[in-house]
DNA sequence: CAGTGGTCTAGACCACAAC
DNA sequence: TTGTGGTCTAGACCACTGG
């Protein structure tokens, strides 16, 4: 909770500093306005995390129209540096996450790993008809059904990964009865002794769709990072088969591979 | 070129979608000029790399005003579905091409394998006093050089990715005076002797800075993905060092790995 | 219930691209 | 030179968040 005076503290600095590239810089408003915002940013007033003034609040401050401040802030987000949450605000972001795709160490160890605090959630899991293809990439006969896990992951208490885990239902009995909110890769490997070995992955940036944005608190429409992995056991059949929807500004990706 | 009848074909299309859309749904403005923007999309009638009618026509055709318009054309192009090159309008875009980071196998392969025409244009090369760090890291004695090449890369004349690749000038010799609006990594492997046998890479998306930007004939601010990598030979030192900086709709990023 | 972000309008001017 | 996208303003209303 931020107490008025930081509150004071924050616009007056945000207002010396529209001041300062007004009077030095001859670029327009927008540039301005950024650059003001931008340099209170990384001056460390903000939190991790802290909301930032409200947009009616910058638009006074930085001396532009509130189209302006978003237009402003819409670039800041794009560069990684603010994040939005729907109808929320706008809020300072941490660092990056490393994540590394291949490996089949998990989201929970990756991120304690670099001193941040893991969380999974899972949203809904259920038996479901999967459909041909699905069935036949996870090695389910005819008319026999798949688990569908979905879980939420956070860092920090902030929300920063939706994903949809489909399995095979015959090969993982009960799986659906444990404790999903930890890593399915190790349930695999040491309860079911199916460890993943290979991993197959496709990743591109995209718009977030509605029912993922809203499970992220996230405007409809942002940028995200949709991934579709596919793991193998030692054998070659798949294990399982992910579908996940990054935060953009909550990762950075890393790979480590021989030729 | 398009011809005046095929544009007013694409006007009498977008009004007739605009049209049912209205008629059918009680969504917001917004929501159903993009539905209706996007059922044209896909209907084939604008070709890849084409470009949109403009965001006036538009404005009109779909009943909004141009913030709207800009909106929706904002909304398409973070889904991938358009790009827009600056101060020139919007565009159709072009499936995306795999790449797979990890192989060394370069651009102009895995372009030409899909189908698609590369090129590569060397924008300058030169040799530079490399900082501490690169030097350190390229294994350059002190006092000595690197090369710097920076090189932008299309498909189907379209460009998608600018690089700039720095390498140990000393180990190298003669390198600028070659041919390099081609595979890089071939080159340093039959000419030179230097097979890059691992790579190590990192990306995040962010937003492209003003000079690659323009290189892009991109919009400054734009969403971009970036890439560090790092290329090893058999001995494990370093061959290559890469910033890239990629078109975030060219491209689905594809990983195979043992675990 | 007050204030917020999300949306939308109707203008305007500029620098630049393309013809 | 014409028209384009890029920018900017000054409003307005709504749905929702949070106290």
């Amino acid at each position: 909770m931020r107490t008025k005076d930081l509150d004071q503290d924050l616009m007056a600095r945000l207002a010396q500093a529209a001041e300062h590239f007004a009077d030095t810089t001859q670029d327009p408003p927008q540039v301005r306005a950024r650059a003001a915002l931008s340099a209170v940013l990384s001056s460390g007033v903000v939190a991790q995390q802290e909301r930032l003034p409200s947009e009616r609040d910058l638009q006074g401050v930085l001396g532009v129209s509130r189209g302006t401040v978003r237009e402003v802030l819409a670039h800041l987000e794009a560069e990684g540096v603010i994040y939005r949450l729907d109808r929320r605000g706008w809020f300072l972001s941490p660092p990056r996450i490393d994540y590394d795709l291949a490996k089949p160490k998990g989201f929970m160890t990756f991120v304690a790993d670099q001193g941040r605090v893991p969380r999974t959630e899972t949203l809904d899991k259920m038996l479901i008809q999967p459909s041909p293809e699905i069935a036949d990439m996870l090695g389910i006969a005819a008319g026999g059904m798949a688990y569908s896990i979905r879980r939420r992951r956070y860092i920090d208490e902030r929300p920063v990964l939706i994903e949809q885990i489909l399995v095979n239902a015959a090969r993982f009995p009960g799986l659906l009865e444990r404790d999903l909110d930890t890593s399915l890769s190790t349930i695999l490997a040491k309860d079911y002794q199916v460890p993943t070995t290979r991993t197959k992955a496709e990743m591109y940036p995209t718009a977030l769709d509605e029912s993922v944005a809203q499970m992220l608190y996230m405007t409809p429409g942002s940028p995200g990072l949709f991934v579709r992995r596919v793991c193998y056991d030692a054998k070659g059949q798949v294990v399982e088969y992910d579908l996940e929807h990054w935060h953009p500004s909550a990762f950075r990706l890393i790979l480590d591979s021989d030729a």
